[in-house]
DNA sequence: ATTGACTCTATAGTAACTATAGAGTTTATG
DNA sequence: CATAAACTCTATAGTTACTATAGAGTCAAT
């Protein structure tokens, strides 16, 4: 009956005035009346019912032309597809924001471990647990080339990750592997780079899992003095008789590149598995 | 060593040319050089580890200005601070998703409800498990007045549950009820609406459980006909001498508005409890 | 009649880009 | 070396769902 101002109707259904006057450009809720001469806007209060019917669609994810391309074919008959649709999406986020807490996990953890670490070239003994890895192979020994190299190294296995649908999480958490048979040899040649990825990804081509084992650790907070810390780490293996058992691997706990004038930054943990007397 | 081209960069890091030249222009990642005669950008591979860092911030959900800020202060100090406060909004965005997940079940739920709905005017006899309202109080008989009235009194819910926090999730689910007295009375006054919350929702003020009964429930497609309809099954239950053990309610399964010229077009199912004999 | 609250249209701004036009540059090929 | 194809430059407009503002007009109460 009586007809409600546009700023009443906004106050009565807890929105702004500009956006009822933009959803009348839209065509979404028109005013049941407006007045010709003034161009003022008059709306029935049992327009509030299409309104909730709006802002519901939108809680639920969907666009404004999505609702109003809705309202417009008036299909009663699409409503559970279109609910289920929503649904798949809904699950789809969730999933995403899953991935993107457990990334923020573990880079809490990763700078928790940085600020923790035991000074510079100490080297410290842990047990490790059991981990999962996706490698790419670069055919390219790491450790004979520059940072530059490595960079290309880095892009070629994002390429790979990307191509392979493995979520941004993991991206962050890089490292880099020298296989036991290199060590025998005595060689410190590695071609191969990994990004961690969680204990529940699907194994697939490229995905390995890193066996529990007892690490000799050291620290390292520099790209370039990566070769002189695990010199100094298989020294320490050497000198006190251990036996390696696995492969050596270089982990990037921290990327700091945003100092130093763009260069890459990264504090590191160089880790040797062996057999514990 | 050797200069990337901005489309070779994009390239590398999977990006579009257009967004780096976004971030030049932002100042979140300058090229290394800019020729001066041309004005065309080169970058250096090493400038992708600042690029990575970007991405994965964004990432993790925060802004491109929030990203340069933190880039310009160079504070590593406040790197865990920040990852835990991206850690509190995404389980906050977690919350909200699950709560529109579960709006979007009910609502596929109930318009399944409303597509196997026995036809208009049939009575039928169902157990209903326990369930949770938030209530409100209009302190106005419903029956006893309008569309508009009902409308008004809806908003004034809607207002309530907005202070009290309500998340939107329950907004779609709505009811009335007469008090078990006032049926005894043989009176036909409710001045209470309601809300359906989720089972683990805490309990506060205007929060109450409707015990699992026996119900007696009929199906209606228009407010106007509730009165009606609602006769209709009292009739029933004195015929085949029922004991009504609980309060009525009218739910509204699933609303129109879309339809008939903006004006709420409701499903309703009306339903009261009885002993079983 | 006047005041204060309200409403109107039109325009600009938000975030993080994408798309386009029109002009100039680099690179590859013949 | 000329030419064509591919690339890059700046500048502008568009995207979504609004918010904010300016300047003008309108309504309700005193």
């Amino acid at each position: 009956m009586d007809k409600l101002s546009i700023g009443r109707m906004a106050e009565l259904n807890h929105t702004s005035v500009q956006t009822l006057r933009y959803y009348d450009k839209l065509g979404l809720l028109k005013p049941e009346y407006v007045e010709e001469s003034t161009g003022y806007r008059y709306y029935a209060i049992k327009q509030c019912a299409r309104l909730d019917m709006i802002n519901y669609m939108k809680y639920l994810g969907m666009s404004l032309d999505n609702i109003k391309a809705w309202f417009d074919t008036e299909d009663v008959e699409s409503i559970p597809e279109m609910l289920w649709q929503q649904a798949v999406l809904i699950e789809r986020k969730m999933k995403e924001l899953d991935q993107m807490k457990k990334a923020v996990h573990v880079s809490i953890k990763n700078y928790d471990t940085y600020m923790n670490a035991p000074g510079d070239g100490h080297i410290v003994l842990q047990r490790v647990p059991a981990r999962k890895i996706y490698c790419y192979d670069s055919k390219v020994n790491i450790y004979e080339n520059t940072l530059e190299t490595y960079e290309y190294i880095l892009r070629e296995l994002r390429a790979q990750a990307i191509v392979n649908h493995l979520p941004m999480a993991y991206f962050c958490n890089v490292g880099s592997i020298i296989r036991q048979e290199a060590i025998e040899r005595g060689q410190f040649v590695s071609t191969e780079v990994f990004l961690f990825v969680d204990p529940d990804f699907e194994m697939q081509a490229g995905v390995e899992i890193i066996p529990e084992y007892d690490y000799l650790c050291i620290y390292c907070d520099s790209f370039f003095h990566e070769r002189e810390y695990a010199g100094k780490l298989f020294d320490y293996v050497q000198e006190h008789g251990y036996e390696v058992i696995g492969d050596y691997i270089c982990e990037v706990v921290v990327e700091l590149p945003i100092f130093h004038h763009d260069e890459r930054n990264m504090f590191m943990k160089l880790q040797v598995p062996i057999k514990r007397d």
